[in-house]
DNA sequence: CGCCAGGGACAAC
DNA sequence: GTTGTCCATGGC
């Protein structure tokens, strides 16, 4: 079945999305030959969808099956109005910040599987995002059908060695295999975790063995979908650093984030760190 | 506190 | 081609 969306350029890219390190499982699927449209994919848990700009309708057209139209909808975030957090960027006299919307034009904050994103960004610390999508890959390839991100349960009875071997996932093998282990029985709630107020949902995190402040954020944000939350790597500290010099400690210029876009800091995040990296 | 872990990307030489 | 540096977290 396919489903088609009016969405302007300002309100959809997938090209931004799928390129500002929120998402490592998005891939582009043809590259537009004999005048066919460039197809993307996506996969969320069980389900997969398959979409593509309709030039002649001009709608984004999503294939997937009828009862996965909702989720989808939900996986895009299509109930939250972007243009309205754009049209607050615009209208403020942060030139680094309106670079970045006009670089990062259509980008959204997708609300991906929780189990998938938990284990994606324990296996990004330290790391780059080629590696971390090779490594990831491998995971599907080995431990699920190559498509579809595999199960607590089955991660859980990979022996660390083997878990270790061919990944790159290195020590990290480690932490993924505690993680899998503990919400394989039951000991470990991630869902129970997403639902919990901002601070609780954040201690409960920093609980895990793997788990430390910048992850934390990333799966507060990518997973949990908590749009305060504005996770700080080493290229935002660039940015501060570089791009907002009159802000002299960390702590002043999150104040300036957190007071003048509060309730879409994440989204902010997204945009400078795409532009940033894009230079 | 400082150091190490595993390993690929990337820049500099 | 080879070398050096980067990277989040936990354990020691």
């Amino acid at each position: 079945m396919v489903f088609s969306k009016s969405l302007t350029a300002e309100e959809f890219n997938p090209e931004i999305i799928m390129n500002s390190g929120q998402v490592f499982r998005m891939k582009k699927e043809t590259a537009g030959a004999d005048g066919m449209p460039d197809t993307y994919s996506a996969c969320s848990g069980d389900n997969d969808v398959y979409f593509y700009l309709n030039k002649e309708k001009d709608t984004w057209d999503f294939a997937c099956e009828e009862s996965q139209w909702d989720f989808w909808c939900r996986y895009f975030d299509f109930d939250t109005d972007y243009t309205s957090y754009n049209n607050i960027i615009r209208k403020s006299d942060d030139k680094f910040l309106k670079d970045s919307l006009k670089d990062a034009f259509g980008m959204r904050i997708l609300r991906q599987d929780l189990w998938e994103v938990f284990i994606s960004y324990v296996i990004s610390q330290n790391n780059n995002i080629p590696k971390i999508k090779k490594s990831i890959q491998i995971l599907c390839d080995r431990y699920s059908d190559g498509i579809h991100f595999p199960k607590a349960d089955v991660l859980a009875f990979i022996p660390e060695a083997e878990l270790m071997d061919g990944t790159a996932l290195g020590y990290r093998a480690d932490y993924i295999k505690g993680i899998s282990e503990r919400v394989a029985a039951g000991m470990l709630d991630i869902e129970a975790i997403s639902k919990l107020p901002y601070a609780d949902a954040m201690e409960a995190l920093l609980k895990i063995k793997g788990v430390g402040p910048k992850v934390a954020n990333c799966i507060m944000l990518y997973g949990f979908h908590f749009m305060e939350s504005y996770p700080i790597d080493t290229w935002m500290k660039k940015i501060i650093s570089e791009d907002y010099k009159d802000y002299n400690t960390k702590d002043a210029y999150l104040d300036y984030i957190n007071s003048e876009y509060p309730g879409f800091q994440g989204y902010v995040q997204q945009l400078q760190f795409y532009h940033k990296r894009k230079g």
